[in-house]
DNA sequence: ATTATTTTCTTTAGGTCTAAACTATTTTTT
DNA sequence: AAAAAATAGTTTAGACCTAAAGAAAATAAT
């Protein structure tokens, strides 16, 4: 039962295909991403924002900016504001000074953020692929190519 | 720059591809969800969620218990309290009392409240098609059943 | 029949997100 | 150089959502 359900009894071509295959795309998004934050606040005591916060930074040595954070994440600076501040609150990440301009700062991953990450990414990791585990490669190689041309279309046009 | 943006400068085998996907499909429900939820409130003043709740009553003459809204729209009894609340405010939607049990209660769609989601609802469509029209019918028939399986073995394995 | 359990819905407290207003600084224009 | 505009980040008000506790009614167990 879930979102799908509200065109039950409709018959096929009463809706659009893209109407039901978004719906299809927004319940796997959402049970997928339900799972994972239930699973980051059991296993880390952790939340999806801080995990996503950090897996931006992980790769940066140099850190980031508070805006390269907000459109990196799709979220709002507002936003970005909170959970840096909790994150450094717990000592994950550190902002510094950017020299030459006293208005921003870089956000990096402290040593100890980092490992924490590290720790986290490698369940997330499982749990993503034990979510698409139902698929073969190839499949998954389908889905990621079709969705790159919706990504694509999207940025394009909008 | 997106969610993705996280795995640049990172060899294509050091990320299962499972990962790959699940960022990209994030990626695509969140931007259009964040299309349709800004062209919702700039076109009808609303909102997404009340939208999701009147389109889960459109095909139900006799209305929905709240319990069967809150699984079908896959969120907790209180926030269908809250959406319904709303409703009821605006005389879109109406609480009925169910015979026989005088904890439940039917929520159905006024005729104002119907016809205001007709409106909406045609106008959404175009959305979603639009948002997938980089997509042949072929593919999205593909992308539905592929996404499907990924569905159907999260429902069976969680 | 009475008690215990379950079901239905609401309330509460708290976290998350956005849009918009705001401060401070930098850049551009004049 | 001074004023205007743009940029970086924060704050605020408010909508949304959840988990957990609570209230009322129905069902099951004894």
């Amino acid at each position: 039962m879930d979102l799908e359900a509200r065109l039950h009894g409709t018959s096929p071509s009463e809706h659009p295909q893209a109407l039901r295959l978004w719906l299809r795309l927004l319940t796997c998004a959402q049970l997928i991403e339900r799972q994972v934050r239930a699973s980051l606040r059991d296993r880390f005591d952790t939340t999806l924002p801080r995990f996503d916060l950090m897996a931006q930074l992980d790769r940066r040595p140099q850190g980031l900016k508070m805006n390269e954070l907000s459109r990196r994440m799709m979220v709002t600076g507002g936003n970005v504001t909170g959970i840096t501040d909790q994150l450094v609150a717990e000592g994950l990440v550190e902002r510094l000074d950017v020299a030459g301009d006293r208005r921003a700062f870089n956000v990096r991953l402290t040593e100890p953020g980092r490992q924490a990450f590290h720790d986290m990414a490698a369940e997330h990791e499982r749990w993503i692929v034990e979510a698409f585990s139902a698929l073969n490669e190839r499949d998954i190689a389908t889905l990621h190519r079709l969705l790159g041309r919706v990504k694509q279309h999207f940025q394009e046009t909008v």
